[in-house]
Order: C-alpha cells, then structure tokens, then sequence
DNA sequence: CGCTTTTGACCAGCGC
DNA sequence: GCGCTGGTCAAAAGCG
C-alpha cells in the first residue's frame, strides 16, 4: 500500500529518520553513497524550515489574545455596582452596563510602550495609577472621538512583564480613525515579505532541487516497507 | 499653538 | 466613621 501523505518531523533528529531495522535492505555501494547524500541534504532541508518556520522569525508579526491566569483570577469592579466586568460578551440586556473586554498582548521586550499597541482607535492618556495586586501602573486611556465614551486600561501582567493586559470599557460611537490605513498596510507588508520569500526560494534551482530530492526520498523511504 | 502626557489631588465605593 | 483602594480631574509640562 502506498502512503500518500508526508510528515515532516522537524524536531526529530537526523538518526530518528534512518530506517528501522526491519524496514532496511541491503543495496550496493553506490546506492549506499546516494542514499548518504540524500540524508545530508534533507538535514539541510531541515535546518532551513527550522530557522524559517522557528524563533521569532512569524511569532514577531503576530499578536493574538491569549488566555492569561491573570484574567482568570477575579477581579470584581468594587466601585460601581452596576459595572460588570464581561469577557467580550454581546449579549443584550434591557440593563445599562457597561462592557468590559479584556485581552492580553504580548509585546516586544524592547518596546514596552502600550500605545505601540494598535487597536485602530487614538486614545488620551488622562490617569495613571499603582494598583495593589500589580507593581506595574496602570494607565488609563479615553478614546480622542469626540462624545467618545469608550475607555481602556493598560497594565503589564504580573506573571510576564512582556504582555500587556488591556481591558476595553464602553463602545465606540464612531469608525476607527487611524487603524484601518496602518493594518491595511501592516497586512500588505507581510504579504509583500511572503511573497519576496516565496520568490527568492522560488528563483534558487538549489533549493528547490534540494526539495524535490527531499521529497522525492521520503516517498522512497516511506513506499520502501510496501514493496518489501 | 494645539495636543498629549504627567502627576498630585480629589472623589466615591467598600469593608471593618 | 475611617481607612483603603480604584478611578477621574485638571493644571503644568512636554513635544512636534
């Protein structure tokens, strides 16, 4: 039976991918020495997808909500009753109550400005305040709209300085004003460096002389146990 | 000059 | 009532 799929284990180290015992056969030298360089270059192969795929190279163009023990642990609202705190809950209620969406950005550990945090609106800066569960202030921002009711509060996590927990309150009344231009351009310059990427590997022969060779062996590799 | 940031003072809710 | 705490105000300073 021919397997059709192919997995690629990128944390498995060069011997992992040398044949069981029961899977080798014997071939003749010259088999032998092709077999050797085939090897190399798939390590080869291998390191390039590791330092692609690895490191900070994609994780530095991302930032996602995470969930975060810290906004697990309550953290009821004491000064105003009628506040209720809501994980980005839409649902409606006859009630007035204001929204509070919280989320959790990592940040760059060299740039722990959290206005470098685009969220599409412009926020004024209007408090700043030490809170007593968290050594790091706690900013406070309103929305630059005018009649604008939304707010936000920035604070550093206490377990990782390197995020950022924001907690959005009340709704914009308005379109956002300058984040629209910046992740626009923000998408097209990731899809303008994938497509570089793509076409630098694209135009190396080496590379993808050394991809087909790779694959090309691990379909021999994996049909070897089927011919047998 | 206009806007933003900083920062101390003030206010209000809550627990004891 | 009092103290603690979080949230807001507003004047001064900073910045482009």
């Amino acid at each position: 039976m021919l397997k059709t799929s192919l997995d690629i284990d990128l944390n498995a180290t060069p011997t992992d991918h040398d044949a069981p015992a029961q899977y080798q056969i014997s071939v003749g030298d010259e088999t032998v020495a092709e077999l050797n360089m085939m090897r190399l270059e798939n390590n080869k192969l291998r390191e390039m997808l590791t330092f692609v795929l690895g490191g900070n190279f994609l994780e530095n163009h991302v930032n996602w909500p995470i969930q975060d023990p810290e906004f697990l642990r309550s953290n009821p609202n004491k000064r105003k009753s009628k506040e209720r705190d809501y994980e980005c809950d839409t649902s409606e209620s006859t009630e007035h109550i204001t929204r509070v969406c919280r989320r959790v950005v990592r940040v760059d550990s060299s740039d722990h400005n959290p206005m470098a945090v685009k969220d599409g609106y412009k926020w004024r800066k209007y408090g700043q305040k030490v809170t007593k569960d968290n050594p790091s202030p706690r900013a406070y921002y309103k929305c630059s709209f005018p009649s604008c009711p939304a707010k936000k509060k920035v604070q550093k996590s206490v377990d990782d300085a390197n995020l950022l927990v924001i907690a959005y309150e009340g709704e914009h009344n308005h379109q956002k004003i300058m984040g629209i231009e910046e992740e626009n351009l923000n998408s097209k310059l990731d899809q303008v460096l994938v497509e570089k990427v793509a076409n630098s590997l694209r135009r190396n022969p080496d590379f993808i002389q050394e991809l087909v060779e790779a694959i090309s062996s691990k379909i021999l590799e994996c049909n070897l146990p089927a011919l047998q």
